[in-house]
DNA sequence: ATGTCGGCATTGTGCCGA
């Protein structure tokens, strides 16, 4: 089961690019971010063609996240527990069902600048309520992919200047132990798992050339139940998309299970 | 801090978010 994570920055702006690495990379399975449309603007034709099935959590303008799949998607859950007063589209649940089931859960998680102020605690409070849903769900004893744009860079080795990221809410002392909190409950961060060392990023900055210079940063993330970690076969960055025609700045990041 | 982008409100171009 081939399942990837793609920040696509605008949907409707990236059809043509995501329909190619559709045809090129033919994942199984894509937890989509930043949609920004709501679920009745997204474009299901091109990927219902290409055998997808769909299920978004949409919202006007910005954030959004949504899942494709080959397979059906069952039991599918929008919005991350424990925010009735949180209006933003950023958590998307379902189950799929290859050889074994597999819970997908896909996540934008909000970005935090600037820090410090409210937007940075609302990422923080976001990151509570992401660690309280990623226990539940370890509960289950089931295999759990959680994807996403975490938004944390979680070493300074995933910086290629991580001295210009000091200050940023993506680097924070404070975002990196939300994120290590969640891989203290037993979540295995897939890339970790099967890459080491500095120059491997996922995301680069429209401005300056910084894909062409190499100046990137990791941000977007496969983390796995234990369950989960134990079916990996693979994972690897594509960042074929950022080099071509209008492309999102993040590129996907993909894993093979053998599930 | 920004030389870039996407979407929005809007008919010109500035704002927000990243």
């Amino acid at each position: 089961m081939k399942i990837a994570s793609f920040n696509i920055n605008g949907i409707k702006a990236r059809l043509a690019a995501l329909s190619a690495w559709l045809d090129d990379a033919a994942p199984d399975i894509v937890l989509l971010q930043e949609i920004k449309t709501v679920d009745e603007g997204f474009p299901r034709e091109p990927f219902e063609e290409r055998g997808y099935n769909i299920a978004t959590h949409g919202q006007k303008g910005f954030n959004g996240v949504a899942i494709l799949s080959k397979y059906p998607l069952e039991d599918v859950v929008r919005g991350l527990p424990g925010g009735e007063e949180d209006d933003q589209a950023r958590w998307i649940e379902a189950t799929v069902t290859g050889r074994r089931p597999v819970r997908l859960c896909g996540l934008y998680l909000p970005n935090g600048n600037p820090a410090p102020g409210p937007k940075f605690d609302y990422k923080i409070a976001w990151m509570d309520r992401l660690k309280a849903r990623a226990a539940e769900l370890l509960r289950t004893e089931e295999p759990v992919v959680m994807g996403g744009d975490y938004n944390v860079i979680p070493q300074d080795a995933d910086a290629a200047r991580p001295e210009a990221w000091a200050e940023d809410a993506l680097a924070l002392p404070e975002s990196r132990a939300g994120f290590r909190r969640i891989l203290h409950l037993g979540y295995t961060d897939a890339f970790r798992a099967r890459h080491r060392g500095a120059g491997h990023y996922t995301f680069w900055d429209y401005q300056g050339r910084a894909f062409e210079r190499g100046n990137g940063i990791r941000i977007d993330h496969m983390l796995l139940s234990p369950q989960a970690a134990d079916l990996l076969d693979a994972c690897r960055i594509d960042t074929g998309p950022r080099a071509g025609e209008k492309p999102s700045d993040h590129s996907p990041i993909l894993i093979e299970l053998d599930a």
